[in-house]
DNA sequence: TTATAAAAAGACACACATATCTTTTTATAG
DNA sequence: CTATAAAAAGATATGTGTGTCTTTTTATAA
C-alpha cells in the first residue's frame, strides 16, 4: 500500500514529535534506531520531508529535527502527498489510464468507496494523534524487543 | 495498490472470459491489444496464472487461453493471492514486522477496517461479474480510443 | 579560531517489478 | 511428414524504490 519512504517518514515524524515534547531534538541516527529503519535511508527520507517543510532541522553540533510550530497538527495525508505524490488517491485500481464515473473500469464504484475510506482515515489521523497513542503505551513504532522469556 | 502483474492478470482473464462466451480462444497478443498492455509481459503474466491453474491454455495452431469450467466463478481474491502472494492482506499499514491487536501500530485498528473492506470487495467481485459489466457496455478494459471529435 | 557534531548532498549499489527478445516445445492444418 | 501457429521457457534489459557510502556544508563548543 504505502511505500517504505512513507512508512519511515511517518514513523520518524511521530518519534520526533514525542522527543520534542521532552525538549529533545533527535538526529537521524537516533531516529533510525528507535523506529527500526535503515540509518542512511532514513536520513534521505528526512531530507525529503524537511525540504517540503513538514518538519524543521538544524545542522551542526546540537542540531537535529524538530517541529517549529508543534501546536499545528500534521495529518498523515500531508505526509503521503509529499512522499507518494498527489496522484496517489486518484489512480484507477484497475490500472486504466483514464477511469472515472463517466468512463469506469469494471470495479470503479466499489474501489472508489474503499479508496475514500482510506483517504478519510489518513486525513483524520495526525502525527500528534499517533504520538499520543505511543506515549500512552497503546501502540508501538517498532516491533517489540525479543526478551529472554519470549517464545520464538 | 495492486501491481501491474495483477492488473494485467485480471484484465486478461476478463477478456478471455468474454471471448470464451463467443466461442473464441484468444492468444496473448490479441489479449494484450485489447486490454492495452505490453505484449511480451502479458504473455509472462498469463504463464503465471496458467501455471496456478486459474485458466487453461493450449499450445499450437488454434491454441490460446480458455476457462475449462467457465461455470465456476473466479474471485479477484484468488487472482491476487497468486500474483501478489498470500501476505498481501496481512501486512501492517505502518510497515511494522509484527503488528496485531495485541501489539498494534498506532493506526492498526483504523487500517484493519479499510483493509477488510478491500478484502471484502475483491472477495465479492469475480472475473464473471466484471465481464458482465464490460459485455453490457457499463465498463471498459482499456481507455477509450481517442476519436476525431474528442477534446484533449 | 579550531575541533567537533550534525544535516545536506551526491554518487553509487542492489533488489525487484516491469518489459523485451529469442529459442524451444507442442499442437494442428495441409 | 512438413509447415505453421501458438504457448512456454529462458535470457536479457530497463526503471524505480530502497539502501549505503563518502564528501560537503553548517553550526556549536571549547
Amino acid at each position: 500500500m504505502l511505500g517504505k519512504t512513507t512508512e519511515y517518514a511517518i514513523r520518524s515524524l511521530v518519534y520526533i514529535y514525542i522527543q520534542n515534547l521532552k525538549g529533545e531534538r533527535p538526529g537521524f541516527k537516533e531516529i533510525a534506531r528507535n523506529i527500526d529503519s535503515p540509518e542512511g535511508f532514513t536520513g534521505k527520507v528526512l531530507q525529503i520531508v524537511t525540504r517540503a517543510g513538514l518538519v524543521s532541522s538544524m545542522k551542526g553540533r546540537g542540531g537535529g529535527f524538530f517541529f517549529d510550530n508543534s501546536e499545528k497538527s500534521l495529518s498523515l495525508l500531508e505526509v503521503i502527498n509529499v512522499t507518494e505524490g498527489q496522484e496517489f488517491f486518484h489512480k484507477c485500481g484497475f490500472g486504466l489510464k483514464s477511469c472515472d464515473a463517466q468512463n469506469p473500469c469494471p470495479m470503479h464504484d466499489e474501489y472508489v468507496t474503499v479508496r475514500k475510506s482510506f483517504y478519510s482515515l489518513v486525513n483524520r489521523l495526525t502525527i500528534q494523534s499517533l504520538a499520543s497513542k505511543v506515549s500512552q503505551n497503546k501502540a508501538v513504532l517498532k516491533r517489540l524487543e525479543i526478551t529472554e522469556n519470549s517464545i520464538d
